[in-house]
RNA sequence: GCGCCUGUAGCUCAGCUGGAUAGAGCAACGGACUUCUAAUCCGUAGGUCGGGGGUUCGACUCCCUCCAGGCGUACCA
C-alpha cells in the first residue's frame, strides 16, 4: 500500500513540474508513514516540507500542486489533505485494504517473511555459557533474543546458523575440575580446605557423589593432576548435557555446538598467531605476546600469550571469529552479556586486522536480568551457588511466559524479572493478553463449527464488503504492517518490536471484541468478520512463533 | 579518570533512526458478564521527555556540556 502511494505521488509530483507548476524535478527522500493520529488520514507523505527548499516554495504550495496532478486509477485515495506545516494525508478507501486479507489467508505460516537477507550467510552465536554450572536467569535474556533473532532473520530471508562456543578449555574449567575433585576428597572423608575461588554450588556435590559411587577411591590414587582433568571433563560433559536439556525446554535448539578445545587440537589458534607475526601485528613485550589493538581503536594493546606461555582467553577468541569467517558466513552475530562490552573493541580491532570490515560484525549487548520475587530481589552468583537457574524459573513460570517477559524490553535496557507477575494469570502479565486473543478466536471458530456448520473461512468480495466498522478498518491497517514490523525488526535486530507489535494487536482485536460480534444472524457479516478474525488469528501465531511462545487453541 | 549503556506519567516501559496535540500497561477513580472465554472491554485522571546550550521549517530522536544510576576498565574467562 505504501509504495503504491508513493508510486502515486511521484508520478503526480512528476507530472506537476511538466506543467510547470514545479520548478525542479527532484524529489529526494520522500517518506510516507503513518499518522499517529486517527483525523490525519491512514498514510501521510513529507514530500511537500522536505522539497520546500529545493523547489523555492512554500509546501503547502508544493501540496496544492501536487495534489492538482494525482492520478488514481485503481481508486484507492478516498480523500487527500493538506495539514499542518506542509503534511499531504491521504485517507485509503475500505476496499483496497480487503486484499491484504487475502494475501494473510492465502500465505498463511508465511505471511510478513520477506527475502531482504536475499540468502546472505549468517551466524548468530548466542547463549555461549561456560560449562561450568547451569544457565541462569541472566543466559535465558540471551537465548530468548538470540533465538528469536535467528528466527527473524531467517524469516526475512538470511540463511542463519545458530551457534553455542563451549569453553571448555582454559582456566575455568581446571577450576571446575578442582572443585570436583576437592568435594569428591571430601566425601571420603579427607580434611580439605576447598578453595575459595572454587564453584560453591551444590551441584558439584552431586558430580562429586556420582564420581564416588562409579571410582570408589580410584581418583585418589591417581596423580593430581590427573584426577582434576578427569573431573574437569566429567563434570563438563554433564553440565553442558544440562544445559542442553534446558535450552531445549525452553524451545531451543542450536545447529552447532563449536568446542574451543577443537580450536587448539586443529592448531587453528597457533596458525592464527605465527600469521599476525609475521605481519608485525603480534610483537613480543616483557616476555608475553601483545595484539597491536590499540592501532585499530583499542584503547591499548592486549595480550595474547602470557609471561607463562599460556593463551589467553583473547587468543582462541581471535582464532574463532576469524574461522566463522571462514566457514563462509559473511555476516557474524555474538549475543552477549552487557559485562562484557569492553571486550568488542578487541574482537572488532582483531576482525580490521584481518582485513574485514567491522561492520560484518555485531554484537547484541543484553543487559542484565534482576530476578525478583514480589518485588523483593533475588541474589544470583554462580560462584557463591544462590542463584535462580534458568531451570527453575522455568518450572515456575513456564517457557512461554518467561520468553515473552524476556522480550518485552529492548535488550538495551535492563529487566526486572518478578517471578510473581509472571505466574499471574491476569493483564499484568502480557503474555496471557496476546495468547488470550488466538484462543478466543479458535473458540469463535469451535462456536461457528457447532452453531453454523461453518468449517472453513474463504474469500468472497460480498462477504468482505460487509467490513466496514471503524475497528475493523482499525485491524486490517494494523495487519497491513506487520511486514514492514518484520523487516524493520530485522534490519535493527530488534526482536521486542515484534512484542509490542503482537500487544498492540491483541488490544485492536479485544476491543473489538467486545463491540462486535462475530457470530451474527447475517451470514454475509457473519463470513467477512470470519475471514477477518481467521486472518487476526494467524498473524497472532506467526508472531509468537517468531517470538518462540506457543498460540493455544484455549485457555 | 576514561569507555559503554540507561534516564520519558506515581511504577514498568514503547516511541518505526528528524515529523503534526509525546503513547501503552500497572496502580487510582467510575462503569460493562441471562450475549462468540471478564485471562476482556469502555471512560476519567496523570508529563518543563534528567538540566542547560546548539543544529533547522520542525528535536524524546542529531551535536556539545553538565547531573544521576548501572556496567566495564586483567598477562580472568
Amino acid at each position: 500500500m505504501k509504495l503504491k502511494l508513493k508510486e502515486i505521488i511521484l508520478n503526480a509530483a512528476k507530472k506537476a513540474h511538466e506543467n510547470g507548476a514545479l520548478p525542479s524535478s527532484e524529489f529526494p527522500g520522500v517518506e510516507i508513514e503513518e499518522p499517529k493520529v486517527e483525523s490525519h488520514g491512514d498514510l501521510s507523505t513529507n514530500i511537500a516540507m522536505i522539497s520546500a527548499a529545493i523547489q523555492k516554495l512554500p509546501p503547502r504550495k508544493i501540496a496544492e500542486a501536487i495534489i492538482n496532478h494525482l492520478e488514481d486509477p485503481e481508486n484507492i485515495i478516498e480523500k487527500t489533505d493538506i495539514a499542518g506545516p506542509g503534511f499531504i494525508n491521504f485517507f485509503i478507501t475500505m476496499s483496497s485494504w480487503y486484499p491484504v486479507l487475502r494475501k494473510i489467508h492465502t500465505e498463511d505460516t508465511s505471511y510478513g517473511a520477506s527475502d531482504i537477507g536475499k540468502g546472505e550467510k549468517i551466524q548468530v552465536e548466542f547463549v555461549s555459557a561456560n560449562p561450568t554450572g547451569p544457565l541462569h536467569v541472566g543466559h535465558g535474556r540471551g537465548a530468548a533474543v538470540g533465538d528469536s533473532v535467528a528466527r527473524l532473520l531467517s524469516f526475512c530471508g538470511y540463511n542463519v546458523q545458530k551457534e553455542y562456543y563451549v569453553n571448555d578449555s582454559g582456566r575455568q574449567i581446571r577450576t571446575l575440575g578442582l572443585s570436583v575433585f576437592s568435594r569428591y576428597r571430601e566425601l571420603h572423608g579427607e580434611d580439605v580446605d576447598f578453595p575459595a575461588d572454587c564453584y560453591q554450588g551444590e551441584y558439584i556435590y552431586g558430580f562429586a557423589r556420582t564420581l564416588m559411587e562409579e571410582k570408589k577411591h580410584d581418583l585418589q590414587d591417581k596423580n593430581e593432576d590427573d584426577a582434576i582433568i578427569y573431573c574437569a571433563r566429567f563434570a563438563a560433559k554433564n553440565i553442558l548435557d544440562g544445559i542442553a536439556t534446558d535450552l531445549d525446554r525452553f524451545g531451543i535448539s542450536f545447529d552447532n555446538w563449536y568446542s574451543e578445545q577443537t580450536l587448539y587440537e586443529s592448531g587453528k589458534v597457533d596458525a592464527v598467531i605465527e600469521d599476525l607475526k609475521k605481519r608485525d601485528i603480534i610483537y613480543e613485550k616483557d616476555g608475553a605476546l601483545w595484539f597491536r589493538t590499540s592501532d585499530y581503536g583499542d584503547e591499548k594493546d592486549r595480550v595474547v600469550v602470557r609471561q607463562n606461555g599460556l593463551k589467553t582467553y583473547f587468543a582462541s577468541d581471535i582464532a574463532y571469529h576469524q574461522d566463522k569467517f571462514d566457514r563462509g558466513f559473511k555476516r557474524i552475530i555474538d549475543v552477549w552479556g552487557a559485562d562484557h562490552h569492553g571486550y568488542i573493541p578487541r574482537i572488532e580491532a582483531s576482525i580490521a586486522a584481518s582485513g574485514r570490515k567491522r561492520d560484518r560484525f555485531n554484537v547484541i549487548l543484553v543487559q542484565l536480568v534482576n530476578l525478583l520475587r514480589d518485588g523483593e530481589p533475588v541474589a544470583m552468583s554462580t560462584r557463591s551457588g544462590e542463584f535462580e537457574t534458568l531451570s527453575d524459573v522455568i518450572n515456575e513460570v513456564g517457557a512461554d511466559a518467561a520468553r515473552f517477559i524476556f522480550l518485552t524490553r529492548h535488550y538495551e535496557s535492563p529487566l526486572d524479572f518478578d517471578l510473581e507477575l509472571a505466574k499471574k494469570k491476569s493483564n499484568d502479565n502480557p503474555v496471557y493478553y496476546v495468547q488470550y486473543v488466538h484462543a478466543r478466536i479458535s473458540s469463535i471458530m469451535r462456536k461457528a463449527e457447532q452453531e453454523k456448520q461453518i468449517k472453513d473461512v474463504a474469500w468472497s468480495d460480498p462477504a468482505v464488503s460487509m467490513l466496514k466498522a471503524p475497528e475493523e478498518a482499525q485491524l486490517i491497517r494494523a495487519l497491513a504492517r506487520y511486514p514492514e514490523v518484520l523487516q524493520v525488526s530485522a534490519k535493527h535486530l530488534e526482536p521486542h518490536r515484534i512484542t509490542f507489535y503482537l500487544m498492540n494487536l491483541a488490544s485492536l482485536f479485544h476491543s473489538y471484541y467486545n463491540k462486535h460480534k462475530v457470530l451474527t444472524e447475517d451470514s454475509l457479516l457473519t463470513q467477512g468478520r470470519l475471514y477477518l478474525v481467521v486472518a487476526v488469528k494467524k498473524v497472532i501465531r506467526n508472531g509468537l512463533t517468531l517470538l518462540g511462545v506457543s498460540a493455544p487453541e484455549k485457555m
